[in-house]
DNA sequence: ACTCACTCGGGTAATTTGGGAG
DNA sequence: TATGTCCAAATTACCCGAGTGA
């Protein structure tokens, strides 16, 4: 059965949620889900509204939606700048998903388990070399991820090489959540 | 009754290790297992996060996990070394999955992506401190991974100091086959 | 031996969920 | 494939009592 592009039959919803169908019908009927019906008077549940339910119930999010929100990863070890970097988001939760990181190598291992559209990445982190952070993911064909380096020190040499090294954008600290939206932002839309 | 797609409720989680529901809800009100609610109040739990309760807690894996293939993730610059590795599990595919890589920041990147359920580590690579990634990789929530550490370098106090930051073995180079097989083994059963 | 705190199992009534017949 | 209704099974919150270890 192929169904219109968003709308969903109960049993469609049954599945994605690990319920039966019967569930979702009685859901539907006390207003947890809304619904429409067809002529022939089965319900029909539309995309935006079954993602808003399942938010609103904290259920896991199927990865069917999961993909329609950006997936932002913010690595610092001064929590003032992360801070910065995932206040930049704050307010825009349907569009943006948030994670952090405050060490190298946990900055990396959720590199590989949220797979981010965008990486945030403080460029001097103890114990890691950020340059060849930007390069190895890059080169890795299971991430799809733009990289917007971040450092103190910022020379134009520097900037050279964290741009060759695969980085697409480059900020000097302290930086600012505006600048952190612009680039997001270009990014994305790009 | 049968539940769709990997969601157990309390009964089933509680026939599955031998004690009452109301146990397993006071397991999980106590944040022992992860889990979330139905609208209607009723707990789900997750089959990969029963999974992990079950290893942390040291239960007999029930026959349902035991089908699972174990995950291995082999980690090592030296071609020759990853080589090994990977042939002690040659022939095992039924039981064991491998995955490969060569440098540290990929590595990292595989353990997230991947989840292993065991790491051969090389504890000297490149821009990588093996220490820090054993004691990141055993407090980090998402994960439940043995660590087998390698080393070419080994003296007895730096064994120590790896099974402090939480490996769970330590092998000197060179390593043969049978003792990969033999920790691997050790550790998957217990 | 006694308390104190804690865990576990069992029982209850009300609610939620799942399954089957039409 | 979905619907509405009916019934059985599962689950909840709550309470109480037994066992355990400090």
């Amino acid at each position: 059965m192929v169904r219109i592009q968003g709308q969903y039959g109960t049993l469609d919803v049954a599945k994605m949620l690990g319920v039966s169908a019967m569930t979702v019908v009685r859901w539907i009927d006390r207003g947890l889900i809304p619904a429409y019906r067809t002529p022939g008077n089965h319900r029909r549940i539309q995309r935006d509204d079954l993602k808003h339910f399942i938010r609103k119930m904290n259920f896991p999010m199927p990865a069917e939606f999961l993909a329609d929100r950006w997936k932002v990863l913010a690595v610092d070890d001064e929590p003032e700048v992360l801070e910065v970097m995932t206040r930049a988001f704050r307010g825009k939760e349907d569009r943006f998903e948030v994670f952090e990181a405050s060490d190298g190598v946990t900055a990396l291992i959720e590199v590989g388990r949220v797979k981010p559209d965008v990486l945030l990445l403080d460029l001097v982190l103890p114990g890691l070399d950020g340059i060849e952070v930007c390069r190895r993911i890059k080169q890795n064909k299971h991430l799809m991820t733009h990289i917007v380096a971040v450092s103190g020190k910022a020379t134009e040499e520097m900037r050279q090489d964290i741009l060759d090294a695969g980085a697409d954008r480059f900020l000097a600290k302290p930086v600012s959540i505006h600048q952190i939206r612009k680039e997001v932002g270009e990014l994305l839309e790009g």
